[in-house]
DNA sequence: GCTTGATTACCTACTAGTAGGTAGGTTCAC
DNA sequence: GTGAACCTACCTACTAGTAGGTAATCAAGC
């Protein structure tokens, strides 16, 4: 089984005329050209995986099932993730830090779930519906666990501010995601921690130690 | 003319019993759906402008050209708005705040200067290099622009804040994508001024004003 | 233990249509 | 008459998706 694979074609369809003047239209070769959802084929992860194209037809019909499976399998990932983050590390605040590690991590890795997700929120409009719902729902999964770290932050007098916990998750969002964004367009990893590290230290700030904002 | 094309095209691909059963492929199909470097085409534009594709490439021979050159075209567009901005609009804080209308302008309209920028960002390690340099040169000048109204409003002592002003320039940055990315992502336009409202107002308000941040 | 029959996973071969791009011709202003 | 702007007609490669077949697995039913 699984033998012949395409080399061994016998009369499928010859192209024209063909003979190897491969053009390299910018797209398909070479790693690291692809992203977002119209970023991706079928082929690409036929390719990537080993297996045909019809077969992951026969798994996923649609491109929009495949991509809206995908985004719930990375939302469940996250989810999971900052789950035991929550149960494993118990210091609100280093909570909020591990979070902010595992951003880093994504600056130059393109492929971690938290980044797909937020390219994808980037591409909202020209998503098909089963596919936005999904990233919506990993926006709002990421702000209600951030609410959850800087409420318990607060009852234990580790964290302050004077707007709502709900309010200040979606700051302390937008912040990583202007971050990340920033870090990519300027092709500068350290811009990340110039944008966030001053509103965790503000979190902290006036918590009894009087640290300058 | 335009007569013969593919329909009339003499032996080829009669296919097996697929009348008009329309399946609606989900892309090209409807308004609202493209955006991005993957996410338009020629024939697109081609379209869009009446004129024909063959023709839009005698005018920009590739598709990174093409882009570039609209990016360029943003950026120039983004940098006289700005400079007019600064020119008619006085005070430091309201130029700020004419920014950030622009950006609310953003949040409906995907097509806007800013925006095509920001998302092009978000694609950055896919996009040919002279495609992705121009992004940056992009973002290097909203960033130099903040730094220049931070640095007046303070010297008019109009703004307080502890960083360089080049920092706060890239907090604010961020703080703007990160909230347009969140108000799309959960579809919820209030979003943005939740998230970004505050970090005028700390700009501000140790101005005298004592406002509590 | 065998044979069924359904289910599953995967395959080859194909389809219509679209992608970026090219060849070569026409039209028109300078 | 030169050159830019625009055209028709075409190209190859790739897109999502389909048709239909093959081999393996597994639960009956005998």
């Amino acid at each position: 089984m699984r033998a012949g694979l395409t080399a061994s074609r016998p009369g499928g369809r010859q192209q024209h005329g063909t003979n190897d003047l491969g053009k390299d239209t910018g797209k398909g070769s070479g790693p690291g050209r692809r992203g977002g959802y119209n970023g991706f084929s079928y082929a690409d992860i036929s390719d990537a995986i080993g297996i045909r194209k019809a077969s992951i037809h026969h798994h996923f019909p649609t491109k929009a099932e495949l991509a809206a499976v995908v985004v719930d399998r990375y939302t469940q990932q996250a989810q999971r993730g900052l789950k035991s983050l929550s149960q494993q590390v118990p210091a609100p605040a280093e909570q909020l830090q591990a979070y902010l590690g595992y951003w880093q991590g994504c600056i130059l890795d393109a492929f971690q779930s938290f980044w797909v997700c937020a390219m994808l929120a980037g591409e909202m409009q020209m998503l098909p519906e089963d596919v936005a719902s999904r990233v919506r729902a990993h926006f709002r999964n990421l702000a209600g666990w951030l609410t959850s770290i800087l409420k318990a932050g607060t009852e234990q007098g580790k964290f302050q501010f004077n707007k709502l916990p709900e309010e200040e998750a979606q700051i302390l969002m937008a912040s990583v995601h202007g971050a990340m964004l920033s870090a990519r367009a300027l092709g500068d990893p350290n811009i990340f921690l110039v944008i966030v590290s001053p509103r965790i230290a503000r979190l902290r700030a006036q918590n009894g130690q009087a640290r300058p904002e």
